[in-house]
RNA sequence: GGGCGGGUAGCUCAGUGGGAGAGCGCCGGCCUUACAAGCCGGAUGUCGCAGGUUCAAGCCCUGUCCCGCCUACCA
């Protein structure tokens, strides 16, 4: 570390140098026997396919940034890191490295397959690890989990077993969401709906023995070669007479019945009349089995038309035979109407490809039980969402949760630990069984691996380890805080307080803190096909990790997209690099520092208001940070370092170090702004660490409780001694010397001209006050000298700046414009007058004065007396440049 | 179809009943010995539209128009 430090912030070595230091040192570890209470979050792991993104930047800033408040506050705080193993993902990646050396994963065999991911993940899975490292987040990286593990395994094995065993796992042959490309079963959540503009076809069915037909509208023509029956509605006049007759189905020279049926069928759509397609579309597989229709399979698993589809189709590709029934109905006089229809096609979440409803045996998860007490649990408050407004989606999803299909063709994940025999026996089991136990016979393990969210939905206490009862989990269960995106909520937060419940009779997370999305600067969703995403790494590299967190800290306001501006990460970097150099002025300043008791008396007027403002900041940064106004937070900081601690304390503190205060001010100054940069940087550290680390690291502290800030004590605001006086006084302070800046810029006048001014007032404090400070008004208004007169006592040609309290004139003998100052002047009353008149409207109206509360009324009264007085001042300093002009 | 969120300064956004704010940008003046990634000063708004409640509305209610998201088996 070189004592010196240079002019401009350089994050890139200092942030490389603490994220290793932490860690080394040790200051993330969590101690299972820490006595402190708890604070314990678990990060949503992503999985090791993906690489970071903004989404990941902005979870990992705002859950570092509480977990460091936390861990300053003295808990014992657990923040624990991992990645999900992604199994149609990184199944995708691996066999496409694969394919690029020709190689086919069927060629290799299931087992060497399985082998090359994990070689695979060895050499690419830690990435993100690496760039959660760059964000300086303050991971437990010792208690790193993935789901895969070989006790994250047994938990998902043991959770298998135990559901089935209650009967809450079955297997079932009916209609799944099947992806022709991934070549595997999806659940519901895996499927996105893609709005698109489709056609309507309406399709004529011939009634025999007669010219009578039957019209039903379809979306997907191609599956009018698997229906097994057309539905009306029972009570439809139009059509009750050929119920429980048959229609002719075109193109296939088979004859299907006509049902009734009320729960399909809405008489008033189209027609009126439904085809039905037990085996290709999920309202209509209802249908059947409520009529025990036959299911014809007539699109098979790689979106090829089957032999059941007739000669004529067999074999051709879904969309294909789709252009051919539509032209061979057209050639037959069958096809009555096309016409533009709005739709949503399903697709792949993974791939992409057009999803394929299949009839397939899978297995499924009974969701309405485990529903039920993860529905009551939150009701009852026992985890709580922020924003509360999330909660009404949750229940929304919940109440109406359907079972879930966790089987996967897919060799990446976990096996399914179920062993089929000969004889038709079904064994699940935690251990491979060796034998048959009813027959014997040799037992063959089910080929599916499981969904991967069935693990990750056990992750809050799969990672603690669970099955075990350790004592980790007896510290850290249920965790404080799930922390994540409100698109997450079903596939993590919902499932996991389903399991938690389940199976730790306890929620997993007490709060469930859900952010909003990161999107680019014009509102669109980052996404590398629209080739507009924003690299943190590139941000990092250019700007700091330091500048991105605070840029999203300060964006993560509740309940609302965060669109990401790159010009609004450089201004905060700004701010980095003013911390940084305020620090180096401190430390220049600080030369020489005694190190005895602080001495109240010797206090500077400038001492004691920056400490009661740090007393005021610390309360209001503590319980943003409680309610998660991180925004709030980080506001607070920005405005209070700059505009307090820069802007007026370190200028008003120049002379009283330069020795014009006399030594004793000199030293108390020296420990207050010591204390005042001690507790800023405690405050910022949660937000931007490594800046604030570096910078405590030199200071010059008489005792440190800890090595490390990361580690170091939050502030006490009771620390701070409030002084509302001092806080009265500066504000004089304040106005005097903005008054005279101000007459200096409107009147165009170079800042180093010398200038006389005078202040006005017959008030007492504030001119004690004021004169009291008269070295300090010169120097920072730059003043040659300063008098005090009553009201109306203008020095000649002066220019003038009206404040609540008193008038600041400064003298333009010769350099006054006139016509520019009877301007200022005249806009400035009037404002006052617009203002006037609205206070009293207000208080000449009796419901006013009689209704709003007494202490509404009286600040109104204030306000009107101090405009008015204000106006008279402003009018009567008219009037004086009006005369002097004439002169 | 149902639900949710948003529309505030040129841009990105705060602001949940008592005189609209920030950052960036813009204009003017400054290399004032921590910082030009800086300092000082300034301008900028029918708070989407229309009603209503209230003494008082950017904020609450109703309607309406846009934008976004989630959800749903209308063929």
């Amino acid at each position: 570390m070189s004592p010196e430090l240079s002019k401009q912030y350089d994050a890139t070595d200092i942030e490389r140098r603490w994220a290793r230091e932490w860690i080394d040192a040790g200051c993330f570890t969590a101690r299972d026997d820490d006595p402190r209470p708890a604070f314990s979050i678990v990060i949503p792991p992503p999985n090791i396919t993906g690489t970071l993104h903004m989404g990941h930047a902005l979870v990992l800033t705002i859950q570092d940034t509480l977990v460091r408040f936390k861990r300053m506050q003295g808990f014992a705080t657990l923040w624990l890191p991992g990645s999900d193993h992604a199994g149609i993902a990184t199944q995708m990646v691996v066999e496409r490295a694969l394919a690029k050396e020709g190689i086919q994963r069927k060629d290799l065999g299931r087992e060497a397959f399985v082998q090359k991911v994990w070689e695979w993940k060895a050499r690419h899975g830690s990435r993100i690890q690496e760039q959660t490292r760059a964000m300086g987040a303050s991971v437990d990286w010792r208690r790193e989990r993935f789901t895969m593990d070989e006790g994250l395994s047994a938990a998902v094995r043991e959770v298998f077993v135990r559901l089935h065993q209650e009967g809450l796992i079955y297997r079932d042959q009916r209609l799944i969401n099947w992806c022709p490309r991934c070549q595997t079963a999806l659940s519901d959540l895996e499927v996105v709906l893609e709005p698109t503009s489709g056609k309507l076809w309406t399709i004529e069915y011939p009634v025999p023995g007669g010219a009578r037909r039957l019209a039903v509208a379809t979306t997907r023509p191609e599956t009018m070669l698997g229906d097994t029956a057309v539905a009306v509605h029972p009570d439809d006049p139009r059509y009750r007479d050929l119920i429980g007759q048959e229609v002719e189905l075109p193109l296939t020279g088979r004859r299907i019945p006509v049902i009734g049926d009320a729960e399909l069928v809405d008489p008033e759509f189209g027609t009126g009349c439904v085809k039905v397609t037990p085996a290709h579309d999920f309202s209509d597989f209802e249908t059947g089995r409520r009529h025990h229709l036959p299911q014809l399979t007539v699109i098979d698993t790689r979106g090829r038309m089957t032999r059941e589809a007739g000669e004529a189709f067999a074999g051709l590709e879904r969309f294909e035979c789709r252009e051919r029934v539509v032209a061979a109905l057209q050639e037959q006089g069958l096809l009555s109407k096309i016409s533009d229809y709005p739709t949503e096609i399903s697709r792949c979440q993974r791939c992409n490809e057009i999803v394929e409803p299949l009839l397939s045996r899978q297995w499924f998860v009974r969701m309405e039980p485990l529903a039920r007490p993860a529905i009551e649990a939150v009701r009852q408050g026992r985890t709580v969402f922020v924003p509360k407004s999330w909660e009404k989606t949750y229940f929304e999803w919940m109440e109406n949760i359907r079972d879930w299909c966790i089987s996967r063709q897919l060799w990446w994940g976990h096996r399914i630990p179920a062993w089929f025999c000969g004889c038709g026996e079904i064994v699940v089991s935690r251990e491979t069984p060796p034998a048959c136990p009813r027959c014997g016979g040799a037992l063959k393990q089910d080929e599916d691996v499981l969904d991967t969210w069935f693990s990750s939905a056990l992750w809050p206490f799969s990672t603690l380890g669970w099955p075990e009862r350790t004592q980790a989990l007896a510290k850290f269960y249920p965790t404080s805080l799930m922390e994540t995106g409100f698109d997450i909520i079903f596939f993590w937060v919902a499932r996991m307080m389903m399991m938690g419940l389940k199976f730790m009779g306890e929620v997993p997370f007490r709060t469930v803190y859900l952010h909003a999305m990161v999107r680019d600067e014009r509102g669109q969703k980052m996404s590398k096909t629209k080739g507009n995403v924003i690299d943190p790494l590139d941000v990092i590299g250019k700007w700091g990790a330091d500048a991105l967190r605070f840029t999203l800290a300060s964006m993560a306001a509740q309940g609302r997209d965060i669109k990401l501006s790159l010009e609004r990460v450089e201004g905060y970097r700004h701010f980095v690099n003013k911390i940084w150099n305020a620090a180096r002025f401190a430390l220049l300043n600080l030369d020489g520092l005694s190190l005895q008791e602080s001495r109240p008396a010797d206090r500077t007027l400038y001492d004691r208001w920056i400490l009661s403002r740090c007393h005021a900041v610390t309360t209001e940064v503590t319980q943003a940070l409680e309610e998660y106004r991180l925004n709030d937070a980080s506001a607070t900081l920005y405005n209070f370092f700059w505009h307090e601690l820069c802007d007026w304390y370190l200028e008003l503190t120049k002379p009283v170090f330069a020795g014009q205060a006399g030594p004793a001010a000199r030293a108390e100054s020296q420990r207050v702004l010591l204390s005042a940069l001690d507790c800023a940087l405690r405050l910022l550290h949660p937000f931007v660490p490594f800046v604030t680390e570096e910078i405590w690291q030199r200071l010059p502290l008489s005792e440190r409780s800890s090595h490390h800030l990361a580690t170091s004590a939050w502030p006490q605001a009771d620390a701070f001694p409030r002084d509302p006086e001092a806080v009265r006084e500066m504000e004089w302070l304040i106005a005097a010397v903005t008054g005279v800046r101000t007459i200096r810029g409107e009147s165009n006048l170079p800042p180093g001209k010398p200038l006389s001014a005078k202040v006005l007032t017959d008030r007492a404090p504030a001119r004690e006050a004021l004169s009291r400070h008269r070295d300090t008004i010169l120097h920072l208004a730059r003043l040659e000298s300063l008098e005090f007169g009553g009201p109306g006592q203008r020095p000649p040609q002066s220019a003038v700046f009206v404040t609540p309290d008193f008038e600041v004139c400064v003298s333009l003998k010769g350099l006054i414009d006139f016509e520019a100052e009877k301007r200022r002047l005249a806009k400035d009353i009037q404002k006052s007058e617009q203002e006037e008149g609205r206070s009293k409207d207000k208080l000449s109206n009796p419901s006013f004065t009689d209704r709003a509360p007494p202490e509404i009324v009286q600040k109104e009264r204030e306000r009107l007396a101090e405009c008015q007085s204000r106006l008279e001042r402003l009018r009567r300093a008219l009037s004086q440049i009006e005369a002097w002009s004439r002169e």
